[in-house]
RNA sequence: GCCGAGGUGGCGGAAUUGGUAGACGCAGUGGAUUCAAAAUCCACCGCUGGUAACAGCGUGGGGGUUCAAGUCCCCCCCUCGGCACCA
């Protein structure tokens, strides 16, 4: 054996061996307890950044620590292959998406490899190949089949210079990224997956996600939004429209003082016709972005249309207005207002000097309607038989005359709003519809899936090649002339599935086969950033639920326990130039300075000695130049120790702050676990003793209460920091044991065995290797995880504190079985408690066994 | 704006069920080893006062509940994630 620990070394030697043996690749087998863990697939971006790393560090960890439990481990990998950013990178590099992402691809493969992730490669699977997305358009048209897939118009950010359709990401400041255009909203005819049929099932099935974090719930259950409230009809003065809103107060039907309309409402549109200013306001309503946030945050404004809405119960005239923040998307496009009790409503009024009636008299009795509205519910006023009611009173007694009267009825709403899945991009999946010569649209028969999306292609920046190819678009249906869909999926249906096809990912025959989809699902283990906690999470959900339904699988649920792991941060520096722009340098540049307790005090560059500004903390980005690059890192020290490093800096829930001295010390650990096994070896290796001395039980304890920290940590709490923490204080007393006698190195030999295991899960290389000089031949990969010996936990002695008024004023070491008595008489005859209780009235005594003792004394 | 997290020494973090705040690591300081350095090993290391023993203070800020609060309740401040076409 090597005295040195050389990473290098070993890690390539031990992955080669894995690959050659095969341990990593899985197969159903019914007899025995499967576990299938599965880390959100990458975009293939060009190369792994460290939030990949930190993601498939975690996932690897879990797996190989459940294989140890003697499961049947599934852990598979693939590409979400299609994007934006190939389109972009393809016009940058002129080159075309799919080379770009294929070549990505590879080396990002080369790459997990050598980190030495635990993946059944045969699994693997890269979306924009037609063997996956035909799946998909095959899917797509059961789901039209099936009555869940329509097509109606939808809001786009569109670019009037490059005439095309941007993303959210494309539009800086109102203006498209390219053209620096003013981006405008247009309507254009978009398919819909109706999510909103399993919006109950949805909300319901959360309560069954026991091992899902509750945040993640409580997000996915506000984005649903499940709301019960009444559906109105409002007659309009001398018009035959009527007026539809949904609210969800009707107890404030009474204070309704004016209507809102999206600029797109067609009562809008025609009262525009003879008005020329609301005619430009409704124009100029188009110049704003599409996302929620901006429309959340933007000035309302609004202006009077000159209708007149009639109170369905005092008959009383309401002016209706446009308002830039009503959407036509999203409910029927238009709002009852009640500024009294609503704030956006409130803001509004106050703002165009509407009126503004109270009808609830809030419960706590506190609120002024000079400085907001009054949202809290309680007692109905100014509403003439209603008077009195209580809110919940009021809403059933409104809700059932305005039911009667038969212009409404009580409804229940969801917010989320059905699954617009088009996209108007090239590097996507094929929509699998034809649009015929009659206007209709039909699905692609089954027959000619997949419809191919061509790869060798050259993007101009502004068209998609599909829609500029005539040649592509043409076919024929039924001897009629007919036109192939020329808009792609939403990358999210990809991603909504994969998960599946990973258990019959080579299956040219089928989406899935369900007997081994039904062996694997659900996933056990899922892993991923927060930041998909609704979108991607919830689709994903939703088409578990459509495959279910389909036959495909049987269970309800594809993800049965969710990690979200947190970001990854690093130091960011920057220089001003000239202009007062921030030039961003690599913390890899930076020097630091420190005062002599350590904290920083200056940072200066390593190339030129000028001083540079210290920016904090910030997830690594190309924009602040402060990405740390995962090879370089395992080049230098290894994968082991960045695997480590990455395991140990903080839980793996929060974020993760980058620090060259923090990996150097995990390293260090990693040398210290290598010496401890070569001196063992020297020292002569494993031995037997018949007795152990006091030292050698104590150190024994230590190894088993290691042993119950680390199972718990690793396998309920997912903490896998103070795992290591542990590990790390049961190495420095073991460093510190002799290994002269037998029992000394019969000790030490379980230790070491112990901790290896435990360990190898994290850093698997170098615990193989040590596995091996050790004279272990079976395969440490597969080897059983260490059991607590209970009778080694045994405690003789305990230590309890005693506070008096709640301050520690001594510590006693009592015998484990010692009495309450026993302790309160040694409590009281301990010195310094004494200074705090002689001359004082003992007020109570508070013993909790085992633990502490307080004195209250006054 | 709405929804969801987070805030603890110089730094990352620990404290799992209301019971010793600061485990473990990093940085720093002193020492050993060395021709010297690296590496390694040993010791110290929340703040303030004190030679020390020790005392007081201390978990973003303010208030409360409790024998006891980082942990529970109320109010406020700051940072981060998501907001439906980035993935």
């Amino acid at each position: 054996m090597q005295e040195q620990y050389s990473p290098s070394a070993i890690e390539q030697a031990i992955q080669q061996r894995w690959q050659q043996d095969k341990v990593f690749e899985a197969s159903e087998q019914p007899d025995k307890e499967k576990f299938y863990c599965l880390s959100m697939f990458p975009y293939p971006s060009g190369k792994l950044h460290m939030g990949h790393v930190r993601n498939y560090t975690l996932g690897d960890v879990i797996s190989r620590h459940q294989r140890m439990q003697g499961k049947n481990v599934l852990q598979p990998m693939g590409w979400d292959a299609f994007g934006l950013p190939a389109e972009n990178a393809a016009i940058q590099n002129k080159t075309a998406p799919a080379k770009w992402t294929y070549q990505n691809i590879d080396y990002m493969r080369d790459q997990l490899k050598s980190l030495g992730f635990g993946y059944d490669w045969n699994r693997e699977v890269a979306t924009c190949s037609p063997d996956y997305y035909r799946w998909e358009q095959w899917f797509f048209t059961k789901l039209y089949e099936k009555g869940l897939v329509y097509k109606k118009n939808a809001t786009v950010n569109w670019d009037p210079v490059d005439q095309t359709v941007l993303a959210n990401e494309q539009v800086i400041d109102g203006r498209g990224w390219r053209s620096g255009a003013i981006v405008e909203q247009k309507e254009i005819p978009q398919w819909f997956i109706k999510i909103t049929d399993y919006a109950d099932e949805l909300l319901q099935d959360l309560e069954q996600l026991d091992g899902w974090p509750e945040q993640v719930k409580a997000m996915q259950r506000n984005w649903i939004g499940r709301s019960e409230g009444l559906q109105i009809e409002f007659d309009v003065a001398d018009h035959s429209d009527k007026l539809s809103v949904y609210t969800t107060r009707p107890d404030t039907l009474y204070g309704v003082t004016y209507m809102g309309l999206a600029a797109q409402h067609p009562l809008a549109l025609e009262a525009a016709k003879t008005n020329p200013q609301l005619a430009e306001f409704i124009e100029s309503c188009k110049n704003s972005k599409v996302a929620e946030a901006d429309l959340a945050t933007m000035e309302k404004l609004g202006m009077d249309t000159g209708l007149k809405a009639v109170h369905p119960l005092t008959g009383k005239e309401i002016p209706i207005w446009v308002a830039n923040f009503v959407l036509m998307d999203y409910g029927s496009g238009a709002v009852m207002a009640v500024p009294a009790h609503d704030q956006r409503d409130w803001e509004f009024a106050t703002k165009y000097e509407l009126p503004i009636t109270a009808v609830i008299e809030p419960f706590s009795g506190e609120g002024d309607l000079a400085a907001g509205a009054i949202t809290e519910k309680g007692t109905v006023i100014n509403s003439d038989q209603y008077n009195g009611m209580s809110s919940q009173q009021a809403f059933d007694a409104i809700a059932e005359v305005i039911e009667q009267r038969g212009i409404g009825e009580r409804t229940v709403n969801y917010r989320l709003r059905d699954w617009g899945v088009s996209r108007q991009r090239y590097w996507g999946t094929p929509i699998p519809m034809l649009n015929l010569e009659n206007g209709e649209s039909v699905p692609v028969p089954e027959e000619q899936l997949p419809v191919k999306l061509p790869e060798d292609v050259v993007m101009d920046g502004v068209n998609s090649p599909i829609k500029s190819d005539p040649q592509w678009r043409q076919t024929s249906y039924n001897g009629q002339l007919a036109e192939h869909e020329t808009d792609t999926f939403d990358t999210f249906m990809e991603s909504s599935w994969y998960y599946a096809r990973y258990c019959s990912a080579q299956d040219d025959q089928a989406m899935l086969d369900p007997e081994k989809a039904n062996y694997w699902l659900p996933v056990d283990q899922y892993i991923g950033g927060i930041e998909h906690a609704i979108l991607h999470l919830l689709y994903a959900r939703f088409f578990h639920k459509l495959l279910r339904d389909t036959g495909l699988v049987e269970s309800d649920e594809p993800f049965k326990r969710l990690l979200c792991q947190g970001m990854v941060l690093a130091d960011s520096y920057y220089r001003e130039d000239e202009k007062g722009g921030k030039q961003w340098i690599s913390p890899l540049d930076v020097e630091l300075a420190r005062d002599d307790k350590g904290a920083v005090v200056g940072a200066t560059h390593k190339d030129d000695g000028q001083p540079v500004k210290i920016a904090g903390m910030s997830k690594m980005s190309k924009s602040k130049n402060n990405g740390i690059d995962p090879q370089t890192m395992v080049e230098r020290y290894g994968a082991d120790t960045v695997r480590l490093f990455m395991m140990f800096a903080a839980p793996p829930e929060m974020t993760l702050e980058w620090s060259d001295s923090g990996v150097e010390g995990s390293q260090r650990f990693l040398r210290r676990v290598w010496k401890l096994t070569y001196d063992f070896i020297q020292a002569g290796g494993y031995a037997q003793a018949a007795e152990l001395n006091k030292a050698q039980k104590d150190r024994r304890r230590e190894l088993h209460k290691t042993i119950a920290k680390v199972s718990d940590d690793m396998g309920r709490r997912q903490h896998f920091n103070t795992a290591i923490a542990a590990i790390m204080e049961l190495l420095n007393h073991l460093q510190k044991a002799p290994l002269e006698s037998d029992a000394d190195r019969q000790v030490m030999g379980e230790a070491l065995d112990a901790m290896i295991k435990m360990l190898a899960p994290i850093t698997p290389h170098i615990c193989e290797q040590l596995w091996r000089e050790l004279g272990h031949q079976d395969d440490l990969i597969f080897a059983p995880w260490p059991a607590v010996d209970d009778s080694a936990l045994v405690e003789e002695e305990k230590l309890i504190v005693v506070q008096v008024n709640g301050k520690v004023r001594a510590k006693l070491t009592v015998a484990a079985d010692a009495t309450a008595e026993q302790v309160e008489e040694q409590a009281f005859s301990d010195a310094a408690v004494k200074k705090y209780t002689d001359g004082k009235t003992v007020r109570k005594k508070i013993y909790v066994p085992g633990k502490i003792f307080n004195i209250v004394v006054s």
